[in-house]
Formats: structure tokens, sequence, C-alpha cells
DNA sequence: GAGCATTTGTGCGTATGTATG
DNA sequence: ACATACATACGCACAAATGCT
């Protein structure tokens, strides 16, 4: 099968030639020969391809780079950029559905399930006594087998001790919630900020070690008002950006 | 004066010396002998004060940063922790009002203004045409003297030609818009990122290369709907969580 | 850019105190 | 009394980031 375009390049015909680069592999990429997430030859390789200095396959690669279509991480290579995903937060934000509005299949990973007694603050946020047992269940959260998040959860044990069951039965929270008998839930407040990853954070989340993760702490609520659910969630920069809608 | 406790340690008494110098600092940072911001004396310092091993002093120094009481910047040393500013997100986002609802003086300072002609994306986020004129203004916000954000506005010329001048005369986003008739104004939505800030961001943020920072993309609307401005703005992730409030 | 001082980060080896069976 | 396991504390060396010349 030959090439999608020819790789030669034209000199002094008023297109510079990094933009000629540019061009070439804008299509080749558009054009499946690159497939999303894929590594791109190194510089050497490309400047050898196509007969140019390295500086000008650079030039070419940071334009790439800046347009968001290919993504540059020193000493590793260069990668055809994922689509980022748009994971919109709002007050009825159920991850299922935000994943299969993009088109993509959804799936969670039980990762540990623990129980704890609430410190101050877990019980402040949860509206329950200091000390109260507390169930804990932390999962990865995928869209087409691509990790997305993080998901630390903390539920009140009296109310949903069968949480960490329903829930390594491939329940999602909102239906393993539905089965304890909520019927709904909303979200209160988001608190977001950002950090770089733990080594197993980047590991987990397949990123690398080098590209910040947001961190999101949330609260749910039943339709009473009661609190069900606090969370904090650790997304990847590398795939997902974060809408909020008011 | 003397100090506010002694610094003497008491050894195989039962309390770790860790734990005595972590209870220690933290008596010292809350009755102001380390002022909010100020940088602690170093590790070796610390070390010699207690008459213990820097790992000792590391230990009851890491505790203190988990809790969130002190921040640690290889390099630089250690600095009391400043209190979090709550940036509190929703359709009526006012800059200063949210600053002020912290008890926290607001400041803008104009640091570049241009103009140009919209691209593709800026034309369809402001619902103008491709090529159209555009006035930026970036500018750099502070509460209490501390900075806070980079904000980055794009405003169509046609409308808003004289933003830049009204801005660089003290005015906020609010009044100037007011100023030209925009009585009232509306987000929409917020795309959140994060990454690591270039070096400039850094140094006009004041925060370490080594931290992600916070970008926050958003469009504001009028009362009838129309755009009137689109924006990315870069928060310090050392001063600032975004809390969104659906 | 190179070079240097300062400061935090990390690893490894060792000794000792504390709790448990 | 003894063995074992674990956290605490120390000493030393080097890595890595920062700021300055």
């Amino acid at each position: 099968m030959p090439d999608l375009t020819p790789s030669s390049l034209l000199r002094r015909d008023g297109v510079a030639l990094w933009r000629q680069i540019e061009q070439t592999l804008e299509r080749e990429i558009a054009g499946g020969v690159f497939a999303e997430g894929a590594q791109l030859p190194t510089e050497a390789q490309l400047s050898a391809r196509f007969g140019v200095n390295r500086h000008t396959v650079r030039r070419a690669m940071e334009e790439l780079s800046r347009r968001g279509l290919i993504r540059i991480e020193q000493g590793r290579g260069s990668f055809v950029a994922e689509d980022v995903i748009d994971y919109t937060i709002g007050p009825r934000t159920r991850f299922s559905e935000v994943i299969r509005k993009q088109n993509r299949e959804p799936a969670g990973l039980v990762l540990r399930v623990a129980e704890m007694a609430a410190d101050q603050n877990m019980a402040e946020e949860l509206g329950i006594r200091r000390g109260a047992k507390i169930v804990m269940v932390e999962r990865l959260v995928s869209a087409d087998g691509r990790p997305v998040a993080i998901g630390t959860h903390y539920f009140p044990a009296a109310r949903f001790g069968a949480m960490p069951r329903l829930m390594q039965d491939g329940h999602g929270i909102t239906t393993a919630l539905a089965a304890m008998g909520v019927q709904d839930y909303a979200r209160k407040v988001s608190r977001v900020t950002a950090r770089m990853p733990t080594p197993e954070e980047a590991d987990l989340l397949r990123q690398p070690r080098s590209r910040p993760i947001l961190v999101v702490e949330s609260v749910n609520v039943d339709l009473q008002g009661v609190a069900v659910e606090w969370g904090v969630t650790r997304y990847a920069t590398a795939r997902v950006q974060i809408v909020f809608e008011p």
C-alpha cells in the first residue's frame, strides 16, 4: 500500500518546509496511518524521511502539539493525541451516562474496599457522628478501555453497609444506591484542585508522572437532602476535561 | 519574650520525638511565631535546634505538610501555608465579589492588551464571523496582594472596542461591561483542565514551577444570551481551590 | 550556557525501644 | 526469659530542584 501522500517536499515554493511537514503529518494522522494514542516516529527518523534538519521537524511538531493533535513527552517520544472526553459535572452527574453520551463504553473496576471510623472531616461532610462506621470503595473507571479516573467513595455504613459487596458484583454507584432504596441523588458541591500524581496514580491512569491530575471532591445527597456519599475523584488530564454547566 | 514552648524534647516518654517536634512547630505556627507564608528554618537548622537527626525533623514536617499546615518546596525551603481561597464559580461569578466574600481585598493589574482577528475557535465561542476584530485583555488578579490567577479575556471589538482602555483605567470586567451597556451577564459553561505552568506563569503567580495550575475556559453571555466574553483563566493551585455550586 | 551554594528528596545500613506471643 | 516483628531514630551519601553569579 502506498503512503497516503507523497512525502517529498517542495523547496522555495512559498510554503515553508515545516508547514509542509505539519500538513503531511496531519493528513496521515487524520487518515489513520498513525492511530489514536500511537507513538510517532522519532524526530531523527522524521528528519531522515523528509530530508530536513531536526529543527525543521521540531517546528512542525511544536505546531501540531500547540494545535492539540499530538502530545510530546520529553524523553519518551511523541504520540497522537486521543480525543479528550468532556466530563460534564452538574447536579445530576452519572458516570456511565456522561461516558455514553460521548459514544464510549463505560466500565468500572473495584480496586479496594475498606471499613473505617469517620474522622472529623468525613463526619462533617456526611453529617454523621465522629467515629461512626464508614465503608470505602475505590475504583478505576474507564471509557472504551482507557482509564479516565480513580474514584474513592465513602458511605455511612449504617445505611449502606452492603455497598462494597454490591459494587464488587459489578454495580455502578447509581444502581447500587438504587438497590438500597435511594431512587435519586444529586451533587451538592464540587471542589476542584490539581496536583501531581503519585507513581501509583500515574500507573493506574496510564499517564506520565510529569502530568498533573485533576482532583474533584464532592458530596451527593438524596432527595431529602441527606448526604449519602462523600468522594474524591482523580481525573487523568491526558484524557478528560471537566465541564461544569451551571 | 520567651519561646511559646520549651523546645526540649523528652526521650522515651511514650511520645515519639517526631510527634513532639510536630506539636511544637504547630503551636508556634498557631501562636504567630511563624507568620502565614513565612519561610520556616531549614531542616538542618531545626535538627540542630531540637538535637535530633534530620530524618526525624523530616518526619514531623511531612506530617505537618500532609495536614496542610505547611508547604514544602524542594530546593527552596518550607513555608507556613496560607489559607486557600475558595474560588466559587457559578452562573453569577464576579471576581471581586468572590474575593470580598472571603474577607480579602481584590485587585487587578492589566498585563497586556492586544487586538487581533478571530480564528475559527474564537469565532465559534463568541458567535461572530471568522476574521472579525477581537480585543484581548490579560490581567493578573490578586487577593490581599497575593496573585491568584491570570485571566486572558477576548471581547468582540465591534461592541467592546473600548474595553482595553476602560480596564487599564482600573475598571474590573463587570464595571467596564456596565459602562458599555451590559447591565448583567452570566457564565455559560466552564471547562477545567490542569497543566504545568510556563516559567512566566509560575513567576507571575509566584508559585513553584513544579506545581500545576488550574486552567478554566469559560464564556459569558448577556441577558439576551449573546456572548460578550470568552476567556481562559489560570489559577494558582497553591492559593485557590475552585468550588462549583450547581 | 556552565558552575556553585543551598535546600529538600531518597536510599541504605544500623541500632534501639516497644509490643506480642 | 526469649524470639520476633515493627516503628523509631541515627548517620552517611548522593540525587534533584532552585537561585545566583
